[in-house]
DNA sequence: AAGTGGTCTAGACCACAGC
DNA sequence: CTGTGGTCTAGACCACTTC
């Protein structure tokens, strides 16, 4: 507008936006507070609305900000760090692990990625437990762990066991077994329609993918895949677990 | 507008577009097979661009597409799986790690982040070190390496050293330390401008950020920011690295 | 009913790669 | 130069929460 536009380098608006607005919450919003609603930051900034949506957008992927549908857009607290591998060197469901069981059901419908670490034959069918992971009053993650059927054999003395209990029985059979070892890998995702409902979520959201391989002699024996919110967990793995860390 | 519309569930389009793509994906297109253009695909499938481009977005933070800019959009490959923690206990730099030096320079800003975790002193000064690891012909990782100049006193006999001799010193100094432990977090972030060129993607692009704190003699001692690519790679703890995964 | 964020449209122009 | 993806606009309507 004025005399002095020297810029160089065209930055685009809903990037130079983003920075705006995460200093503006650094200095002048709490955590929790809530911000304007869109077409009012939008008019304030003199930019349409799609472009101020791109840059609060930004944000919420960082973990600085909290948009819900119907009540407005929060200043988000810093990332809560949740340990993946708590204790090197234990089963699924052993005692002092923060999951909850769902249920557990039965299926051969396992997807490839995971029939290939399991390394069943097509149409096997394995245990199909369901988790939750609760931190900080918020659900922070959910988790499908496949079982290889042969290796706990649950539910064969009393056959009516209800879906939870089921849950139970199968990571009970789990800890009798030895565990060699596990790998781990940790990638981007986006929510599925079941897991964004599980952590509160819109479908699509994106989600930080962790995927265990348990190996008991020699052999992959359960295979969990969890699927962790992007936006407010920070994963950690060794002894650090509690500072907030915003490292991007 | 029919009469057929019986859809209990309003599933947005551009969720429903992205299944259907992901379908086509697996069965009609070869990996670096390139799609037909946006205005096109907007077409064919009745929608505007910008909910084809909402679309795409998700795919490609999925892995499953790449684009750029002037060129076009292609298949991508599989998931790279890189290693994080190649092996336990080795600082940074030492033989075989995958990475390479850029330079170094010596500094006081550090995020505060980052001057929390290495137990810095207002205004100290460190050593930050920048590398880059190559993987498969592509850029993968950016990383800053803030070391402590108290316990790398590297270029102190040698003062005009260029940049990234300097880079080599500091690293070469870790390596006759004591390391007792490292730990590391995991989380979502976005490349920042720098980042975004050490990485041939535009600001702003998804990344997963692994923050690793060294240890030595009970003092943390150096700390490595590494920001990957999060559409290409899928980050692997242990000993699995090869095999392809997708689990979203 | 009112107000919020979420979806969608139909256009325009820009930055970049490749010829 | 042409064609690609990237940015931006001004508007509309929808889904949801809250009162």
């Amino acid at each position: 507008m004025g005399i002095t536009q020297l810029e160089t380098a065209p930055e685009p608006k809903y990037w130079h936006l983003k920075t705006v607005l995460s200093d503006a919450l650094d200095k002048e919003f709490a955590v929790g507070e809530i911000l304007p609603n869109e077409r009012d930051l939008a008019a304030r900034f003199g930019v349409a609305r799609a472009t101020l949506r791109q840059a609060l957008e930004q944000l919420e992927l960082e973990g600085r900000l909290q948009r819900r549908r119907g009540v407005g857009t929060t200043v988000a607290p810093p990332r809560v760090g949740v340990a993946v591998e708590p204790a090197r060197h234990t089963w699924p469901g052993a005692a002092g692990d923060d999951w909850q069981p769902v249920d557990a059901i039965e299926t051969d419908e396992l997807p490839t990625a995971v029939a290939r670490l399991l390394e069943t034959a097509p149409g096997e069918a394995v245990h199909l437990v369901r988790r939750s992971r609760v931190s900080a009053q918020q659900p922070v993650a959910a988790e499908l762990l496949y079982v290889r059927a042969d290796a706990a054999p649950a539910g064969a003395d009393a056959p009516p066991l209800d879906s939870v209990a089921r849950a139970h029985a199968v990571l009970g059979a789990l800890q009798e077994l030895d565990l060699d070892g596990q790998d781990r890998t940790v990638e981007l995702g986006s929510a599925r329609a079941e897991d964004a409902r599980q952590l509160d979520r819109l479908p699509g959201a994106p989600v930080l993918v962790v995927t265990t391989r348990y190996v008991s002699r020699g052999r992959a024996v359960a295979v969990a895949v969890s699927t962790y919110r992007a936006d407010t967990c920070r994963l950690t793995f060794g002894e650090r677990e509690t500072e907030p860390l915003l490292a991007s």
